[in-house]
DNA sequence: GATGAATGAGGTTTCATTCAT
DNA sequence: AATGAATGAAACCTCATTCAT
């Protein structure tokens, strides 16, 4: 019996999700520009051809791709810290962007190696510095609630400091001291007495 | 009449270092896999040819960047701030840095954007690695003498905030509040009371 | 409705065996190092670029003629005359390893042509040596079987004249007068009488 | 003290015979498609510059080698056996022609590497065919002062044979029994009883 | 939809030859 | 004359994308 066109749907989507997933796995450790369809196929298990029919091109897989785990970090980088702040809150939040961080590591390697390339930012720039700056707000509304002098300079270091973790442990996730730089950072940020 | 060998010499280091700058602009801006040779010699003024006369491979070229680079901002990171340390100095350490990033922004937006890639870094890993290490060092070495109570973690953290701000800086030269940022690092590492 | 893998199957033998068949028309002529890939392609009717999807290099299409034109030729040449040697056989022997050369007119051009160089060697000499060698053995068991004096020094000076008037015929297949140096060749060796 | 244009000369020519030394060495090693000028021009000590003015092109350096050592080789082959021919002549002329081979197995390598493409025999072509009618016209002359029934035929058996086994010496030098298959080609073709 | 063969533009690299000194 | 840097055409090879089935 043939497939209903909900069924039809439910595959493409499904599909589509683990074409993502393995260009992601394979963009990351390969980068975009070396990485090649052939492989991002193969990883995925489907033919190269096929993968034509659900992105436009090699470099729309890299769209979505970031889109979408940028949405996805975003969310829950946002919603699990909404309501009121407090220095337990901020915390929470410190200790909860590096589980981020930690599930979306192959995200965050394909990132970092990607941003800083014009002809890529061209067509995602705009998404990056909008994701940049909601992820700033985020945290300078709770340095801002927690009556820091400066939230906005604050928001900066402080994101700064993450991303300049969350780099090295990536780098390096065996041998990065992550727990203890986490404890330090916890301990600077949101126990501070002022 | 021929050149003498020394004349000779001395074209070719002149040669070869046009050629890193070159090279090191345009790998900085495209990537290095996304970035041509072509391009490279012509932002050399040079023949394709001539490149390979000069380094086995583009890869090579890359190699002699990074190693170069690395060397020059280590030796200026650390030479300029050797003997004692006290929070002056560490003062002056920062503000440094960040003069050695803007002085280097090309190697910066580069090493970025490459030392995310295992492919990359087989070749490169370790100098990358000991280099890291190396700077790590000095900050470690200068907080210790501030009586921080866990240097080694500090420095980590230290690192990772310079790292995080020269890269966000690096992506947005013009709308970065540098300066402040810089200045409340200051106050936060190198003018803290204890 | 894709074709199936049975179909793809002999579609990719078929263009293999056309490849082959083109490679050694234009390695002939040309001479291996020589000859481009362009040339191989274009007398083929295929891209280039499809060349590499049968064959992962120039080098490995010219292993590829060579072992398998080596197998036909000793195949032929030694099935063709198992069993009994006589001297009938052996004449038969002999005149048909000229019809064999004639017939692989190309493969002994391109044979000859690369054969004196290490660096193809490198990869083909155990092969061509093992080549040699059979077929001198095939002639020592014949020459064996009729009682020469010495099989083994026969069967060199008998290969080594094969050879050379293969090589002198290939050079110049008009002008040549072949039929006359078989009879001759058959006439010293095969109807010898002791 | 300026040289005088007599030692000029002699430099020139000491230098064009070193040059063409070290160029057969590279062609015959490396085939002439293979090598470059750059090697053989280190080979010969020189900038490669230097060769162009000694040569017009490194298709005229193999042009000059084959010339001159074709010259050598039947010089040497045809001179040293002039005169009357008995079967003692015949033997000697055998022997030495195995002599020759040793002597200039460069040349022997390259030549047979190089006689199977119609490029190079283009301008060689006429050059070779006259060799190889100079050789075969000498044994034709032997053949037929020992009143062999078919001295051409005979010619161009005893050519092939010495050619192929020339060759089969040239691509195992270590392991060839040259010595008793060259007796034996003396056994057949110079002492034999009609 | 699904396959993987096929295309062809363009990448890296080599190298015979020329040129400036 | 002599050097070796410099050129640029062309080689081999890769790979995003298209196509026939």
């Amino acid at each position: 019996m043939p497939r209903t066109p909900l069924q039809f749907q439910a595959v493409r989507e499904e599909r589509r999700a683990l074409i993502l997933q393995a260009a992601l796995r394979v963009f990351a450790h390969h980068g975009f520009a070396s990485a090649t369809v052939r492989q991002v196929a193969q990883e995925a298990g489907i033919a190269q051809g096929l993968l034509y029919s659900y992105f436009a091109s090699k470099e729309a897989v890299l769209r979505a791709i970031m889109e979408e785990s940028m949405r996805d970090v975003l969310e829950s980088f946002t919603e699990a810290h909404a309501g009121t702040s407090s220095e337990a809150q901020l915390e929470l939040l410190l200790r909860h962007s590096f589980v981020l961080i930690d599930q979306h590591r192959d995200f965050w390697r394909l990132s970092y190696s990607v941003r800083m390339q014009p002809e890529v930012l061209a067509q995602l720039g705009e998404a990056i510095t909008g994701w940049i700056t909601a992820i700033t707000s985020t945290l300078e509304e709770h340095l801002s609630a927690l009556d820091y002098a400066d939230p906005a300079i604050g928001a900066r270091m402080l994101f700064a400091q993450i991303d300049g973790v969350a780099q090295h442990y990536t780098l390096d996730p065996e041998g990065y001291p992550l727990a203890r730089v986490l404890d330090a950072m916890v301990a600077q940020y949101a126990r501070r007495r002022h």
